[in-house]
DNA sequence: TTGTATGCGTTATCAG
DNA sequence: CTGATAACGCATACAA
């Protein structure tokens, strides 16, 4: 049993001071010599460095917080790989707290982090007006906050989205090659930007198409729960249809909807285009598939924990980085029926 | 800006040595009137301590590791949530390793952890063949381990796991009741032992039921995946059916697979039953909705954790938890066809 | 029961 | 360029 070798191990070996072996290992100017030497020696005792006392004596946690609404989020997993992924590169470690897991809403455990400064940074995926005091404590402790996919502008937060405008005008596009012209949009709650961008940009290039988007084919579910389509079909699907496409705020949505659709044995898309938004891989694996635009959700993770770590680094101006989307064409739409 | 307070801080203005402070925190010895002033006192300073200087005096890293094949695995985040539930009563980091996220298998970053001792415990999802060396690395390293419904037996690690037997048994009788005779399985590798077990549980109580199981009727996917239920189902599906009820390994597996007899037009359940096991959320959301026997996936990720922290603690002998798992009836099973 | 002193493994400051 | 040495914040023998 030989413990771990330590920096000083590795000094008195190499016959160097302590100092000089932190230099080398931080990039610091060391002669050529020396640093052959204590490379040599790191290789033969295997020597690597203790986070635990690296981050102590530079003031820092070694963790970043994570946190989500729901870590079983469709949306989340994705994401949670791409942090993933860049993680490993910085020899961080992870706190992950979900806001609504336990069935309630619950922040106090991100709130210890901040106040007792447990972290170095956060990643706050879709912050929500819920979510405003959070942030701002955040940016009052002068902790790094990056937040994915918001669903309200927030000043002084740096922003990793998506372009939703362009989204919507893409289904539209989409739609509008199949001919249809009784189009219908479900958002996810009304206060969420990214589902008014995605109107937004659906209504714009419809417009421009010369296809009318009726008002009153406009939706807004309680969520973005696969619970809240469920829900929505009920009530849509209870009276005659007036669509022959229906366009859902996000995939969750639109993975309810077509549960009830398909029990209703309404025939999609035969009868009933649908389109979501995020392409979560369950899309792909229901009958028909659903059509949907994507979001490079783990490009997104790993640029949102990338960035976080250059702001621990250093202090910036907050920016905001926005991914296109791209429309994964599956089985779920189709020519309109009239035509 | 006012720095965090440090324990050193607690003591002088409680008007006693930091080692007292200390001992009060760590639930020693201390007499009810320091302990009443320190108490004050660090409510009124809002001290918590340094996760980072108490690991490291403690010779502790504060981060556990969690290794599952991909972060995408349907079966993965509810683990993760019940992980942490658990961790954060800890107050510990977590650090996540995908072996097989980036389209190949590499565990090197894992082997590292162990290696420099970068994590206090390990917990290892659906370990097989594959992570056998990583599991004797770790017991060599005396670093403790979970591992959660493995697909082989190791000696030496603790496992924490359903009792697949009895599950098998359960969707035999539920099959039964539905007057099913002509039953097929198809399990995940055919080295798992999940596998193996719900194929014995199933074969013994059909035998039990006087309800053959022909030798024919049993196959084995290469995975565990989605994709690999499509496979089999285009297989399975090229030629005549000859059985009126499916049992698949997983639940990922039956939903590739339903997508396939969708897409041809079979009826579920009418003109075939498909069962599957571990409950995954998205089994719910398709229509048919999916019966499957359930995992407390999520009961099983706080024990995991739970029990890795007691290990952590103080060395125990390994055992094995086991927990029932139940059926849930959804839409694809029904009365078998001939009846 | 309490205080003193030392160690945990690094980084950074400041003379040489 | 290099080597002492003082933080970093806490835990714990040991002495009182």
């Amino acid at each position: 049993m030989t413990r771990k070798p330590t920096i000083a191990d590795v000094a008195e070996r190499a016959g160097v001071a302590i100092s000089t072996v932190s230099r080398h290992l931080n990039g610091h100017y060391v002669s050529r010599a020396a640093k052959k030497r204590i490379s040599e020696v790191i290789a033969v005792l295997g020597y690597s460095r203790s986070r635990n006392a690296r981050n102590l004596s530079l003031g820092r946690t070694g963790s970043i917080g994570v946190v989500v609404d729901s870590t079983l989020d469709l949306w989340f997993t994705q994401l949670l790989a791409g942090i993933e992924e860049e993680l490993s590169k910085h020899d961080a470690s992870l706190m992950l707290a979900s806001l609504d897991l336990r069935g309630h809403y619950d922040a106090h455990i991100v709130h210890g982090w901040i106040r007792e400064k447990r972290v170095d940074g956060l990643i706050i995926a879709k912050p929500g007006k819920r979510e405003r005091p959070l942030l701002q404590k955040a940016v009052e402790c002068q902790i790094p906050v990056i937040s994915v996919a918001p669903d309200e502008v927030v000043k002084n937060i740096q922003v990793v989205r998506c372009d939703n405008i362009a989204a919507g005008a893409t289904v539209a596009d989409h739609l509008a090659d199949f001919r249809h012209r009784k189009i219908g949009f479900a958002g996810g709650p009304p206060q969420s930007l990214d589902s008014k961008d995605r109107l937004l940009g659906l209504q714009n290039r419809l417009k421009q198409l010369g296809i009318p988007l009726d008002r009153r084919h406009i939706w807004w579910c309680e969520s973005y729960q696969a619970l809240a389509g469920i829900e929505f079909a009920r009530t849509l699907l209870g009276k005659p249809l007036d669509i022959t496409a229906l366009v859902m705020g996000n995939d969750a949505l639109a993975l309810g909807f077509m549960r009830v659709a398909q029990q209703r044995g309404i025939r999609v898309p035969q009868s009933l285009s649908i389109v979501g938004f995020d392409n979560v891989p369950e899309g792909a694996l229901l009958w028909p598939g659903l059509t949907t635009v994507a979001q490079p959700m783990r490009e997104m993770g790993r640029a949102a924990c990338g960035q976080l770590f250059e702001n621990i680094a250093l202090v910036r101006d907050v920016q905001i980085v926005e991914y296109p989307m791209e429309l994964v064409v599956r089985e779920s739409t189709g020519p309109a029926p009239d035509f």
